[in-house]
RNA sequence: GGGUUCUUAGCUCAGUUUGGUUAGAGCGUCUGUUUGACGUACAGAAGGUCAUAGGUUCGAAUCCUAUAGAGCCCA
């Protein structure tokens, strides 16, 4: 017999399977036309991340549709890689250098892109190497980085087709700007935050007038240093009079007019609006409109500047409002101050309020690159799972406004313009001008995003491989960057190669702390995942993901749920142990069992190929959870709970060739059984995979043959005489547990009915602890006994000394309520004539029979009681 | 304000697409267990007017309408 510790120790495992896999190099792909591929891109983590739940959950998702494809023989190719992260990065190696009292100024560009590329070389493969933790089956040797030399080529590549179709183009514009990286950020990296701030009314002197006012609220008092105008709506009488009139802008010397615009709502405030066409959307669109003057009071860094008044030039933005304020107050031009809730956006990497910002920026087209990519979701070339999402995805296109692709960073892709010194004029190609002397190239790199979303194709090594893998298959992202990568992704896939990028997209659920609340660093409830895998083993994590992250919803996560993983990893890992410590000696994988298969070996057959099918159904929509559902239900309550005891009888018969025999079929289950696990718990399945049967140098589970559903082995047949036995001796056990039979003792039974098997005996014996079974042959029944009906099958208990009457009475009443509860529903139904007439013949039918069949049980429980008393 | 998802057992969720058993599971709770794989286990039990109100239908957790509440995205 072998020795095979107690419980599954993952410490044991994950190590040794991880250098085994990347050792024999199974998961390389290389072109093979003569099998299908099967291909996924990574989305590539960010070089500055650290392994989160996040990542878990999504490679997972990915290991598992890459390991169930490979094994299902599949060419499968999964491409990992990392993206640089141009603010991330940079804000990282500036803070880095600054410990060192060193500024990016100091050193100048090139010194500092050094220390980039440095800094990345040392901590831009931390999340890898975390990610190999996770026992995913990338191929490795395809690691890709959005900087890459190649990558790099094709992202200025893309720019300068662009721009030379007219699609990319420089722009004097309104832009979200980062005060904290002093960059322009896109619409999509604005954050929107409610926070809690005040509404100030200030009163604007009407020009020439003594002592009238013209009231404005604002939220941001400061930049009304910057109001060119003052707007109200057409159609409110009560400033009809004032339009075309002017107003004093106090603490300047300005006058400013006062506009009519349908936008203004009366409801709002006084109905009187400030406009500040240089810091406000909004007002920005009515400056356009009305021609208004556009006077930027800021700098790049957030202060105000030399087109303010001297007591406030140079004062940090927030400093300006408070001095703002108290001069209007100190002027009495401040009428109240009222709480108020408002939407702040704040950028999404910086974390401070985002200052809408006149600069000079690079744009994309947007409209004509959605076209297409509209259609290929609405058409249904590129799928999302769920599809609610297309909703989502298709009113972003419809509203699709230009993209701000450039930021004024070093560290990313540069911009691939040159300005002529003396004409102005522009040189935008990927070489840079013969006569570099004369040019100065632009200084601003491009967002991350306009490298990444090529990634689908640009991952791979040349144009024969893109023919090959490209479309990939599946995407598995989060919806929370639906707009930032998949979207462009689609519209990157279309126009530069004329194919989508992808056929499906699966979009992750949100990982949330067990009170549902956001992962966050502050709040502190982001467990390491690293941690968990120590404490339950990797597997453990990524069964429990899975099994708790419902397609479409949020999944509430913490760190004792992987119990549920961890356990189960035990239950698999006992099943292999009790089957290997019943098998004889020198079964080989090509040994054959010399008997017919009994009805439980038909029984676990046609389990596991109903299984199967499931399994199929799960994830041809992307169910994975309901995958893990299956599997577990298979594993646990079919193959643990029954079949596995009801073997015991043969592994304990005395007979060799019975105990072989047995041996055999449950080490061919339960091979299949860890094939259909292996996607979900690759260390576990492969570490019992290779002791159940000896394998050669190089094998391996993740490359063995999926199991196919095989139709011939499904019995409904089968499947209804077993639940007929197991039913038995479930009534069995029940009637133990409510009379307190001790579990040591046995009980003998007699049983009344025309459709039970006396093979069922031994099975019965073993299962319910019975010590001998009778089959009566009349109506006389056993007195004093507890008693049960299952379908036709009377059973009876005889417990002389040990029943309790009026309990056993109880219990069989409570059985008689249920199921008069049950035919009087039945007859309600069958004696209305609607029903009768309207419903199909087969409702009925099945209707009628199951009254029949309940009235038989009633009758048969009635009896039994009248016995007793 | 627009869009979108959701509300079923103490908790977390299946089931709703396509209406037809007595609405299921896991966790938790209660009772019992040194049963020759597993106490990370086994056996048994209790627990739900399917958010509310209408409607359609022979029949509604499932379809429709309204209301209430929660979440997310966009403005």
């Amino acid at each position: 017999m072998i020795e095979i510790e107690k419980a599954y120790n993952p410490e044991n495992s994950e190590e040794k399977w991880s250098s085994y896999w990347e050792f024999h190099k199974l998961y390389r792909s290389e072109i093979d036309t003569a099998r299908k591929p099967y291909t996924i891109v990574i989305p590539p983590p960010n070089i500055t991340g650290m392994l989160h739940l996040g990542h878990i959950l999504n490679n997972t998702i990915q290991d598992i549709l890459i390991r169930l494809h490979r094994m299902k023989g599949f060419n499968a190719c999964w491409v990992p890689g990392t993206d640089h992260a141009s603010i991330a990065t940079e804000t990282k190696v500036v803070n880095y250098l600054k410990e060192s009292g060193i500024s990016k100024q100091e050193i100048g560009r090139e010194e500092f892109l050094k220390h980039c590329f440095e800094w990345k070389e040392k901590y831009g493969g931390i999340i890898i190497s975390q990610l190999k933790k996770l026992g995913v089956s990338c191929d490795w040797e395809r690691l890709r980085f959005t900087m890459d030399e190649a990558y790099s080529k094709s992202v200025i590549e893309a720019f300068v087709q662009l721009y030379r179709e007219g699609k990319i183009f420089r722009g004097y514009r309104l832009v979200n700007w980062d005060p904290a990286s002093r960059s322009a950020i896109s619409d999509e990296e604005v954050e929107f935050r409610e926070v809690n701030g005040k509404l100030w009314h200030l009163r604007y002197p009407v020009a020439g007038t003594e002592g009238k006012f013209v009231v404005v609220a604002t939220t941001r008092p400061e930049t009304m240093l910057g109001d060119t105008a003052v707007a109200v709506n057409p159609s409110d009488v009560r400033y009809k009079d004032l339009i075309g009139k002017e107003l004093e802008l106090p603490l300047t010397d300005r006058k400013i007019k006062i506009i009519a615009d349908e936008f203004v709502d009366s409801e709002f405030g006084t109905g009187a609006v400030k406009v500040t066409p240089a810091h406000d959307p909004n007002d920005y669109e009515m400056g356009k409109r009305h021609n208004l003057e556009f006077i930027n009071i800021l700098t790049p860094e957030g202060y105000l500047n030399e087109n303010t008044p001297v007591e406030f030039k140079g004062l940090e933005r927030f400093e300006a409002r408070k001095k703002v304020v108290e001069s209007l107050k100190n002027l009495d031009l401040l009428e109240k101050i009222e709480d108020y809730k408002t939407n702040i956006g704040y950028s999404q990497r910086g974390g401070v309020p985002v200052e809408p910002y006149l600069s000079e920026q690079w744009f994309m087209k947007m409209d004509e690159l959605a076209i297409p990519a509209v259609k290929a979701v609405k058409d249904g070339a590129v799928k999302f799972y769920p599809g609610h999402w297309v909703k989502t995805y298709e009113n972003w296109m419809k509203n699709i406004r230009d993209w701000c692709i450039s930021r004024q960073l070093w560290w990313g892709h540069r911009i691939p313009v040159w300005y002529n010194n003396k004409t102005g004029e522009i040189y935008c190609d990927v070489n840079p001008p013969s006569d570099p002397d004369n040019w100065t190239q632009d200084p601003d790199v491009l967002d991350t995003w306009a490298s990444s979303w090529l990634w689908a194709h640009e991952v791979f090594r040349n144009e024969e491989e893109i023919k090959y893998y490209y479309p990939t298959d599946t995407l598995v992202t989060g919806p929370d960057i639906i707009f930032f990568w998949v979207a462009r992704m689609i519209m990157a896939g279309t126009h530069f190669r004329g194919e989508i990028p992808f056929k499906n997209v699966y979009y992750t659920s949100i990982i949330r702390d067990d009170l549902g609340r956001k992962m966050s660093k502050t709040l502190g409830n982001s467990p390491d995942p690293l941690e968990v895998i120590k404490e339950y083993g990797t597997d453990a994590l990524r069964f429990t993901v899975i099994y708790i992250a419902p397609l479409g919803q949020d999944v509430l996560f913490s760190t004792e749920k992987c119990e549920i993983g961890r356990n189960f990893a035990n239950k698999i890992w006992n099943a292999g142990r009790f089957i290997l410590m019943n098998t004889p000696e020198g079964i080989t994988k090509n040994d054959k069992p010399a008997s017919e298969p009994g009805l439980i070996d038909k029984w676990i057959e046609s389990r596991f190929n109903n299984t199967l099918k499931d399994l199929d159904q799960n994830y041809s929509k992307f169910e994975f959870n309901n995958a893990s559902k299956t599997i577990y239900s298979y594993v646990w309550n079919d193959f643990c709970d029954w079949y596995l005891e009801m073997i015991k009888n043969k592994f304990y018969s005395g007979d060799e060739s019975t105990k072989r025999d047995a041996a055999i079929r449950a080490l061919n289950l339960f091979e299949d059984l860890l094939k259909i696990v292996h996607p979900f718990m690759p260390f576990l399945t492969e570490e019992l995979w290779q002791s159940i049967f000896k394998r050669e140098n190089g094998e391996s589970i993740s490359t063995s043959e999926y199991p196919v559903v095989n139709e011939s082995k499904i019995s409904l047949k089968v499947e209804s005489d077993t639940l007929f036995l197991q039913n038995i001796i479930s009534a069995l056990r029940n009637i133990r547990g409510e009379m307190n039979v001790a579990p040591s003792k046995t009980i003998s039974v007699y049983l009344k009915s025309d459709k039970y098997d006396p093979v069922f005996n031994e099975l019965i014996k073993k299962l319910a602890k019975v010590e001998s079974i009778e089959i009566l042959k009349d109506d006389t029944k056993p007195a004093k006994s507890a008693s049960a009906v299952i379908n036709d099958c009377e059973i009876f208990v005889p417990l002389e000394g040990l029943i309790d009457l009026d309990s056993e009475r109880n219990r069989l009443n409570k059985e008689i309520v249920r199921i008069t509860g049950a035919i009087s529903g039945i007859e309600k139904k069958l004696l209305n004539e609607s029903f009768v007439s309207k419903a199909p013949a087969d409702v009925i039918e099945k209707e009628k029979q199951k009254l029949q069949d309940w009235n038989a049980n009633l009758k048969k429980l009635q009896e039994i009681l009248d016995s007793l008393s």
